[in-house]
DNA sequence: TAATCAATTAAGTATTTACTTAATTGAACA
DNA sequence: TGTTCAATTAAGTAAATACTTAATTGATTA
């Protein structure tokens, strides 16, 4: 799995930028009006979001409409689906080398 | 959606940690050698994923046995999916608020 | 009780990050 | 062509992060 897509998320202020981008399209000046944050600081955010792919920006003019990619997060979605569910029983789970210790009580 | 979870998945270490323990349970000396780190790193790490409520730490004399909580991160998945899916069509989704730029074109 | 061992905490450090203001880029239009 | 506007990039900074080694805690056992 890729720490890259949790790091892009990891910040509150993109975090929020992207829930917000998950109900419509908005541009940088939007949403640092929004945010009350400098536009400088929402570009900075939009490149992380964007180098990770996890929106893209679409330009009319002199305006750039930012939307959600929704691939990734439903890409996420399921390798996080994944995690929550335990693996099957394996044949190779000895206790000593499941737990590491020298005196490893059973689990 | 709280960026703490996030945060606490965007190390790559962290991630590592969580795949490892998503297979079997393990104690801080047992990851600290699959992850060539000190016990005192992974200690910190195993702080950090606690203290989020990703892991929890089982006791058994000196040892502690970490193991991953499976609902964080089935809870976490489903609001990804949340995020992943469009939402329906409003009536209040005039382009002008939606974008919030001046001479808005419409999407 | 003293020695042992896993785990945590303390202290220090190099790197990364999230912002700011100022300067730059690039398209639109009077 | 020159002005205007959105967006990006540059430069600087305070705070957070991920590690290290050393010291400490707390339970086990000789």
């Amino acid at each position: 799995m890729d720490s890259q897509l949790f790091k892009a998320l990891s910040d509150g202020t993109r975090l929020r930028i992207v829930e917000l981008l998950s109900g419509r399209e908005y541009c940088v000046r939007a949403l640092s009006l929004k945010l009350r944050l400098s536009e400088s600081a929402v570009s900075q955010h939009m490149k992380v979001l964007r180098d990770v792919n996890l929106v893209e920006g679409v330009s009319y003019g002199y305006y750039t409409h930012y939307r959600l990619r929704r691939e990734p997060f439903e890409a996420l979605s399921l390798a996080l689906r994944e995690l929550a569910t335990p693996p099957a029983v394996r044949k190779d789970c000895d206790a000593k080398e499941q737990v590491g210790c020298r005196t490893a009580r059973q689990a």
